[in-house]
DNA sequence: CGGGGTTACTTACACGTGAAAGGTACGTCC
DNA sequence: GGACGTACCTTTCACGTGTAAGTAACCCCG
């Protein structure tokens, strides 16, 4: 505890050279000519100390650290984003650098954070406001966001929309939420949906917003559920902005008697790790998170000068058939 | 973009003192006299410059990073971890550190890992391996360990035996993962669940080990209830690792046309987000992520010096009564 | 008037690393 | 035999910060 981490400096003595050569060794330069002898010496030396850079000056020297940054507010529930979180680790470190993840809370700690950790490009795949961009822009790290607003974010809804038709439902419903740092992707997939019905020479879907990520109850849903019921011609299907609200909907459904999927049927968005448990299970569209990553990870790596520009990113999603829509009307 | 961050050294020409000068000022040193003027100066050439301080630069004078690491393996699917993530996150911020979290992929990682990011300390709350532990020792980085596993982690299946007997069942079973870096919580919940029956005077409870985190399926559970329900005595009440096997359990038990709860009483543990949504809605027990969070911080800091050890941690749980246990039976 | 203390700074160094520039010994070529 | 190249290594600097040590001017008091 005491004595202190080995640094190059103990290398150079233990393996009595100088400490340019010990850096040299270990960084495997090849424009300098080093002795196999006291390559052997220093790398032996090294593991005889059990040395590790220090991450500090060798960000210091080299103007950059070796971190990448994702910043991820909210939406603790969500499957897919631990697995853009775990695709992206392993992908940035390939290229020796590491993924952190960052939850941010409020606003403010960004300036502190950006301060103590100083990573060389920062992801986010949520929503950032403009004066926190004009802050990564004064510290100079690039920002990627997540491309998901980007077209073919409407792509899950008009595949919601496609099998709904296909199981024959025309009077749909759509699910969706109130919550602002969300609309990022929830505005996009509504008038995916609304577009979608109209392309089918569907009637207008009805669209009803319920407050926030955790916050919906199933109380308010089933309000609604009662609402769209009570119109002369009732929906007979609705599909949810994801799995979670799905899954608010088929309890709300439930709640209120009706059989899902006989009297209305219930379409999720995610594949969540719960959709398979509800009963019925939950049908829905899931996402390419692993796509997602490569992409944003790529997008990074030109920010960082090392690839080029990489194409727009195509959302990739499919259906996911389980029990909460039936095979045909 | 081509222009590089402004430093310490661009603020003291533009205020036309010394490098020390701005230092001094910046961190607002009271052992050192500066007149209000220069302060003035110092301050407003900051602010114009949009100064931020290299936190490269700050770690290595210093001779530790302002960045904690939270390890966080396996688990993507509970609210508890990313509640503690949060609350962590906001204790951390209060002492102008940072914390990220690290999803750990292979045991490999963690050195490179550790190389760039050299934390001032390392919070682990799931299983970390003995080689891991010694090489977080070598680089002299303190490991800060979820007490879970101390006294008081078999409490949340003490209080499940508890509930149910209160709800008059007899004859009980558990349900627990067999996924070796889960054992950690598992083990002395089961341990707790049986001794806790042997003091209620209980016949011994059936104890049966589904495969791993998400890996458990419906079916397997649905063979291992149906074994229950053919012993000469069946089980009536089900208690569960965590609510995701206590999802998986009331989807498996209504597949086999039983009812929740009256012909099967089943209990989960964390209150996970999706637990007020089965149907009938899960009743289980609630930790105290807040509490454990405080706990883990408190003993970081300790281990920083900067304060007492705390006490150990006794876990704070609570039932949470929702509809898959009954009334009484 | 001069010694001692205070105010308000500046100079100088250290942290650990990467790498350019410099140096030395040895062989080679004309 | 001296110019030249090459293999191998060392000396030296730079990165941006915190801070101990130094300094110059000023004031107070006997």
């Amino acid at each position: 505890m005491a004595t202190p981490r080995s640094t190059s400096t103990d290398i150079a003595r233990l393996a009595g050279v100088s400490r340019a050569t010990v850096s040299y060794v270990l960084n495997a330069r090849k424009d300098q000519s080093i002795s196999e002898a006291t390559r052997e010496r220093v790398l032996a030396a090294a593991r005889q100390l059990n040395y590790v850079p220090n991450a500090a000056s060798r960000a210091l020297r080299g103007g950059l650290s070796h971190l990448v940054m994702l910043i991820n507010s909210g939406v603790p529930w969500s499957t897919n984003v631990t697995e853009v979180e775990d695709e992206l680790t392993r992908l940035v470190a390939q290229s020796g650098r590491s993924l952190v993840v960052w939850r941010r809370q409020g606003p403010d700690d960004l300036v502190s954070t950006l301060a103590n950790l100083e990573p060389c490009v920062a992801i986010s795949t949520s929503f950032i406001g403009d004066d926190e961009k004009a802050l990564l822009a004064t510290v100079k790290i690039p920002l990627v966001e997540s491309d998901l607003v980007a077209p073919g974010s409407d792509i899950p809804a008009r595949l919601q929309v496609e099998h709904l038709v296909a199981r024959g439902h025309e009077r749909l419903g759509y699910l969706t939420t109130s919550e602002p740092t969300l609309q990022r992707f929830a505005t996009p997939r509504t008038e995916g949906f609304v577009a979608a019905c109209a392309e089918f020479k569907l009637p207008e879907p009805r669209v009803a917003a319920v407050p926030g990520g955790l916050g919906v109850t199933v109380e308010s849903v089933k309000e609604q559920l009662r609402a769209w019921q009570s119109e002369p011609r009732p929906v007979t299907a609705v599909a949810c902005f994801n799995d979670f609200h799905a899954a608010v909907c088929l309890a709300a459904a439930t709640d209120l008697g009706w059989w899902v999927p006989e009297d209305l049927a219930v379409m999720g968005l995610d594949d969540d790790i719960f959709a398979p448990l509800t009963r019925p299970a939950l049908t829905t569209v899931k996402l390419d998170p692993h796509g997602l990553a490569r992409h944003l990870w790529a997008t990074a790596q030109s920010r960082l000068h090392e690839a080029p520009e990489p194409h727009p990113y195509v959302m990739d999603a499919r259906i996911v058939e389980r029990a909460s829509v039936s095979e045909t009307v």
